[in-house]
DNA sequence: CGTCAGGTCTCTA
DNA sequence: TAGAGACCTGAC
């Protein structure tokens, strides 16, 4: 993929960009720290960076950066190495993912630390958006490192595991986790001992490295298929939520398919791109908001 | 006030 | 080995 790409001061623009739209990249469940700004534009904390980044026209600016983090960081946070126009191509050719696509044309799967979405997702289980983020931002105010203030908010670092290892469950608790305490306990010990070393699991088979994953307490099927699609660069992996379960259930297979079936069945129709269609479900079973009033 | 949300764990038959 | 029930929390 190459890119017509213009330096400013603070700023790096990518000038006509296909396949990016920050409200469906930022939307579509995958991230919980990203947060719309008045002017539309999204600003976010990754990898120790602060980062704006908005739609103009064809274009995407990338404020509050240079084009060394650019380089370094950010081409592949934001998987600008693939091509996604042929991604659609091909799932396009199926009706349903046809339609879903539309929706959600600018989608990108984002390439996100494994530490960070580990715990995130155990903090997802039977949680709501808003919540998870909330909890996120406590927890990394308190525990991780300030980085700067930008545009009179500022921002902190999602905490290390060597730092969440020593806390109490009750100050876990206190960040607004819920029952799901004892799990980031139990995991930050986990990874910070290097029990598990969750960054060489991306070198697993999709399979064994979920295995690994579901050894975590709190981590099941689902959580532990969003870990590896959002950070372990694993595009086969489908998580099923609600939202997939029902839009599944809605187009593809009978009522009350058991899970592990309609994995299959997903593994099958769309193999290694599985995770992409995934993505585009999601975002259309969401804006649609099909299967909303019917009972689980 | 119940209900319920990006699931997972535990207990029971 | 499958199925029901519990679970922090807060918004409706």
């Amino acid at each position: 993929m190459e890119y017509n790409i213009i330096e400013n001061k603070d700023t790096i623009t990518v000038k006509n960009i296909k396949d990016f739209i920050p409200k469906h990249i930022f939307e579509c469940g995958q991230c919980f720290r990203w947060d719309k700004q008045k002017d539309g534009s999204y600003t976010g904390v990754a990898f120790n960076r602060v980062i704006n980044v908005k739609k103009e026209g064809d274009d995407i600016i990338f404020s509050n950066t240079n084009k060394r983090d650019f380089d370094d960081i950010w081409f592949n946070y934001f998987d600008l190495g693939r091509n996604y126009r042929e991604i659609k191509q091909e799932l396009a050719k199926d009706d349903i993912l046809n339609k879903a696509i539309k929706h959600g044309q600018g989608i990108r799967i984002l390439n996100q630390d494994p530490w960070e979405i580990l715990i995130s997702f155990i903090i997802s289980a039977n949680n709501r958006i808003p919540m998870i983020k909330k909890s996120i931002k406590i927890l990394s105010k308190r525990y991780g490192e300030y980085i700067e203030e930008y545009k009179g908010e500022k921002y902190y670092s999602f905490p290390l595991s060597n730092v969440l290892d020593d806390l109490s469950i009750e100050e876990i608790t206190n960040c607004g986790t819920g029952f799901r305490a004892k799990y980031i306990l139990n995991a930050s010990k986990i990874v910070s001992s290097n029990q598990i070393d969750i960054y060489k699991l991306k070198n697993l088979s999709t399979p064994d490295a979920r295995n690994q994953l579901m050894l975590f307490a709190g981590i099941g099927p689902k959580v532990s298929d969003c870990i590896m699609l959002f950070s372990m660069n694993k595009s086969d992996a489908f998580p099923i939520d609600i939202w997939v379960k029902r839009v599944m259930e809605y187009f593809y297979v009978d009522e009350g398919t058991k899970l592990m079936d309609i994995q299959k069945y997903a593994q099958e129709k769309f193999g290694n791109l599985a995770g992409f269609a995934q993505q585009y479900l999601f975002y259309y079973a969401r804006e649609l908001g099909i299967g909303r009033n019917k009972k689980r």
